[in-house]
DNA sequence: AATGAATGAGGCTTCATTCAT
DNA sequence: TATGAATGAAGCCTCATTCAT
């Protein structure tokens, strides 16, 4: 099987660097570990990228989107009934992104949070990140208004700040997944009790 | 100048690398970089450490331990007494953590997490951070524990799962943070309110 | 046109190597710079030469010989007339050898020259260019020998003195127009005062 | 002698690379075979030269230049002599430019002309080939100038003429010497015929 | 303590060439 | 005939480390 399609080896690539670079990290990867993993030469790896830069480019695009965009929909949609239940649509999305916490959801951790870091010296992942983190914060702040609209959410804390607390408690348990895999991302789900109001549902979560 | 003091040189060099890795990272620092910064040459670090990896280590220890040392003890001492707040301890601990927001905060950030990353290739790194992951988490666990003995914190929640969220927020907020440097910090205050008992709803924070 | 005839792309190819050696050289000239000049792949490359040194003599033989065959004969035979005029048949090679000095003629020469350079690590181009030269020399000997025995060209200096100084600067133009595109060559005509006897000074050159 | 001063391993690695680009042009050598050369390896040549194209520029400054300085001075003096003879002044200088017509001599010219050749593709070192150029063509115009107000050389054909079928003679015979090493380069002297006015001496050179 | 020359391994990239389709 | 994936050698450059001074 010499011969693959471009397109396969391609995303042979893609996907090998993906896994190896949560381990050693980007820069630390050679293309020769990439090649060799997938069973092939140095050589052929510029067949499919014109640099190591444009791969790290491509991975961010394919798999470390932190998009969601098929739930993104879904939600938004749901969100816009006059019955919607705001607090099971918010637990909704803490299980979708923890969904698969195992082996690969670790691997996307580092392979992300490697970026952030590496940010501090590439201009364009810099760019790319905050645009992620721009659309997550514009996602939850949507919910939050709405949750906020229908009575659902305490109106005294503005929505901003609630937004902000959301993210960096979904942010902080992806690094304490990292120095510790076995925890329980459910967990987040208690401050919930903070954001809604107390008709009386308080007791269910977990 | 051509002759300093040993001491005095090793110092400028823990404490460039700690502001060059900020940027950087440390794999992609390289010692001549280091030296050149503090105006002297490549060879002569060797005079003061044995390895590259030596270096990290000594950086780690002097100006990436998460300890706050002092204010631990002071803390600990005040909760001993039986009228002490620990809503109060615990938005001091807050405000010394996030201290110094300015430059140096970032540079901690991105050095800290830079090391949590490369934590994945390096066990030595792994266990310290493991370790100074764990001295945080008992203290804070050992704050929570007393808030609730005092009556002061929720007891419906287990005292862990309380600390995960403190430790999360704080740690989700530093990442945050290196995103969007103007980030207000006492936002995270607000989860108080959801971990402390209402008597009078202290409602002092920011 | 996916499928085009085989002497046509080979012709193509050569053509553009000529166009494109003369700016890079033709070392650092890369098969696919070549292909996709002529909007096709490398790999049919290979079809029509077995070597990028092959396409180097093809186009040596087929561009960039110094031959002028054509004219080398119908001057031949105008020589052999008693009533030829040796100067004005001078002049007509001189006009023939910088006729065109245009974008193509510096072409030529840079490639040309290129070629000469590299001689020095390839044997079959040394010997090339070598024959080509003494072709020429022994051409131009011919015309400078034949003047003399017409009485036309001065013989107190040996022919193929007068041959050498004839090429050199024929040759130097070259190179100072490589320098100064806008040089004029038909001044080199002027050193034809020098060759020929003053019968009456024929004054009309350019 | 494994530590040498960077002043002597620098004019080393400069002097092999002037011997050897005669050889193979400065784009086929590589750093390894310039290092291999003088007996060290290929990392050192960093520790003297930032790139493989700051030696090109070295070389060219210290080996290449065609400047001949002290010759120039001292003829410029020789040149504001009332009593000055013209056409000795010219035959030393083209002694002095051919001296040492060996090994040597070769090797300056395959260099230089393979950096003509070179300079299509890199504006630094075109700019630098029309400078040297253009100060010997300056150098040349003097010479000839000066002739023509002494009487000494014709009048009827403009300086600049003169000086470009001097500069063009001198360049050819370099290429020609490059094809064949035993050319006679005191040959040149005979278009002094040409440009000098014959008082008397028309027949003594070579 | 400091310098700076030297080393050798390793990384990115280019490129002539081969080969299955 | 043409394509494009794959190869492997080679080239430039970086860098941690060693060592004589």
């Amino acid at each position: 099987m010499k011969y693959s399609t471009g397109i396969e080896t391609k995303r042979k690539i893609i996907d090998a660097t993906f896994q190896l670079m949560a381990d050693k990290g980007f820069d630390a990867l050679s293309i020769d570990d990439i090649m060799t993993s997938i069973g092939r030469t140095k050589g052929s790896f510029y067949v499919h990228f014109k640099s190591k830069e444009e791969l790290l480019y491509e991975v961010m695009r394919t798999r470390l989107d932190r998009g969601h965009g098929q739930m993104a929909e879904e939600i938004l949609e749901e969100l816009s009934k006059d019955s919607c239940n705001v607090r099971s649509i918010l637990e909704k999305v803490v299980a979708e992104i923890y969904a698969n916490s195992g082996e690969d959801r670790l691997t996307w951790a580092f392979a992300y949070y490697h970026l952030l870091i590496h940010s501090r010296k590439n201009e364009f992942v810099r760019e790319w990140l905050e645009t992620n983190a721009d659309q997550w914060s514009t996602f939850l702040n949507m919910i939050v208004k709405r949750g906020q609209e229908l009575g659902q959410i305490r109106t005294d804390v503005d929505t901003q700040t609630i937004t902000n607390i959301c993210m960096g408690i979904v942010v902080g348990y992806d690094i304490l997944f990292m120095l510790r895999p076995q925890i329980d991302f459910s967990e987040v789900n208690h401050i919930h009790d903070w954001m809604f109001i107390n008709d009386d549902k308080s007791s269910e979560k977990e």
